[in-house]
DNA sequence: ATCTTAGTTCAACGATCATTGAACATTAAG
DNA sequence: CTTAATGTTCAATGATCGTTGAACTAAGAT
């Protein structure tokens, strides 16, 4: 029984959910980070640099309700990836483009280099 | 001087704002039925069936301020187009994936038949 | 001038949003 | 067991959202 966070199956995602839940400059910003780091899941603690624990934890669960991540548990870590497949079936071509859109955009890539989990080296 | 109302340029359309003006069922629908014919441009009348004059004012103003559609005062009406080019220069790829996802949803196609201007026949 | 059409502006309202800080829960590590 | 790491839950807060109704403006039509 991992799992137990509720995901709108694949026929359930909406779009009006999917682009409100997009339609916000942290989130965008997260699953463009995702899709970069294409299907290697991520911590929430990797965007701390976007907001607090709390902040995160509100964007994360948008996201899932949404549709647009999965989050799997995995220890005391919440790991995301992004649902490409589920929409890439629903709405075709969608996701790419937004990814698309925001890696054109200069503006919030600085932080390019994305933050290592805690411990290094 | 037509078009005092102010609309961003083509380089500051944002995707973030584009993303949650389109984040709304009534302006979903709108966009789709514009980008349904095309080039014609059609006038805040003819979308009532989405809500009271108040409402689709607001709306349409979202739309316009985020670079969506273009507002052209004609007369006593307000002409409204798809800012087809600008998004497709943008943001390639990305309005007509989210017009097809739209068309490819059953719910909100009742009213296909796009309403006509007051006096029809 | 009057009336109609088409849309705007304004104040109000309840709802949801995005954020914060404090407290809590869960899992892992010493 | 104690401590640390990682997130969640809760209540509060100010902001924005989407809607309404009443009043208003602007342009045509009679």
């Amino acid at each position: 029984m991992t799992n137990y966070l509720p995901h709108p199956d694949t026929e359930d995602i909406a779009l009006p959910n999917v682009l409100a839940a997009l339609g916000d400059e942290t989130r965008l910003t997260m699953i463009a980070i995702l899709a970069r780091n294409s299907e290697k899941a991520m911590s929430c603690g990797q965007f701390l640099q976007l907001g607090s624990k709390t902040a995160l934890s509100y964007h994360v669960a948008k996201l899932r309700e949404a549709g647009v991540i999965q989050v799997r548990p995995e220890g005391t870590k919440r790991m995301l990836t992004l649902r490409r497949d589920d929409l890439e079936k629903r709405f075709p071509g969608f996701l790419d483009s937004v990814v698309a859109s925001v890696d054109a955009t200069p503006d919030p890539q600085q932080w390019t280099g994305v933050p290592e989990t805690t411990g290094g080296a």
